[in-house]
DNA sequence: CCTTGTGAAAACTTTCACAGCT
DNA sequence: AGCTGTGAAAGTTTTCACAAGG
């Protein structure tokens, strides 16, 4: 119910500041400019300044920004100081790659729990998360808290499957399988879309003469 | 040297497009109008009209689109009606599942080539695919006439091998990996970070009272 | 001085609404 | 009669350019 004056481009970029301000930290940066920010995340030092200040982060005139304070914000406007625990549905093969990538270590994101239809794998551990079985996914999001998936399901299971998790009150939706799902609109789907991607990227090289950015 | 008229929001929507477009000629439908288009894929209706017409593909006024037609129409310009190969540069857990993803079923663009620096691993062949050492990746992108690379080693080796690809004469890189690398401006870098998306869809989540998509 | 924060302009994208074609 | 294609309006995002503050 908070009001929302942030621009969608504005939140898209987020995670980019954040992770940048930790990368600077690391580093032993104490501050940073806007412009010094541009070169290293290749986005217009305007953009960049506008974005904070839709924000209210304050960097100091004449300083820029400091680096452990803009941290902290990020941290805490991200929910990244608190741990968030989703679930993954579905246990093929980019499943799994995705239970064994390392969230963790630039988010405070995990995935606490993992369900598929194969008796072969449900009850065993697959990169420490723990598999069920899809008629548990009702009980066991609950029991864990978990409002949001990320869907690795076949094409064919997919409206299925995000039906299933909808009726188990999930929020928000992670949704690799190529089809665009129908879902009641007080659920939020985002889609990645690795062959979408590559066609795009193609696109671009063979159609384009400009030297444009993303 | 192509003009460039076609905004990007439109190109980025492109390969939604076609694959709808291929569904719907698999589903043996043979016309669709914009409205039953805007259902399909969550679009509007006159985004779709306006992102049509920057192409030029004609649809018949009272009558919507062929279904056939616009699946040539879309193959064409997406150069799917040849195959693209592209590399993949590291093969760990990520590149693994892309090696094994099938981006064939709904694209004609294929992994034709691996590249890593582990003894173990160069020499064998992953889901089909060869792997080689880094250090012939320059012979070898020649060889396959391949100019477009997915990028998924790890983040630390991320900019180094970046520029390995530059150096290769690779003009398109798919970024796996989350860190913002430094290219010539003729190159051009798209990015995937998964753990970005989750924390976009999660900051949504927490802050949205709307009833936004996307 | 240096760098932020921000009005105002420019650029881009979506949406409305309807003329015009089939 | 029905649906496309598109001017024009509305909305969003980026960029310019500079006043204001440390």
């Amino acid at each position: 119910m908070t009001e929302n004056i942030v621009p969608n481009a504005t939140i898209k970029r987020l995670p980019i500041y954040y992770r940048y301000f930790q990368f600077l930290k690391d580093e032993g940066t104490k501050k940073i400019s806007s412009g010094e920010l541009a070169e290293g995340i290749k986005i217009d030092s305007a953009t960049i300044r506008r974005d904070f200040s839709y924000l209210g982060a304050l960097g100091k005139r004449g300083y820029g920004y400091d680096v452990n304070e803009l941290v902290d914000f990020f941290k805490k406007l991200l929910n990244q100081d608190r741990r968030t625990n989703v679930a993954l549905v579905g246990v093929g093969n980019l499943g799994n790659a995705l239970l064994n990538y390392n969230f963790s270590r630039t988010s405070n994101v995990r995935i606490a729990a993992a369900f598929d239809i194969d008796p072969e794998i449900v009850g065993t551990v697959k990169s420490g998360v723990p598999v069920y079985d899809m008629n548990e996914i009702k009980e066991q999001l609950e029991l864990q808290q978990i409002d949001v998936c990320i869907l690795t399901v076949s094409s064919n299971a997919a409206q299925k499957t995000a039906n299933m998790l909808v009726d188990a009150g999930v929020k928000g939706i992670l949704n690799f399988t190529p089809i665009i799902v129908n879902v009641p609109n007080n659920v939020r789907v985002h889609y990645v879309d690795l062959a979408n991607e590559l066609q795009t990227l193609i696109y671009f090289l063979d159609h384009d003469s400009s030297l444009d950015h993303e």
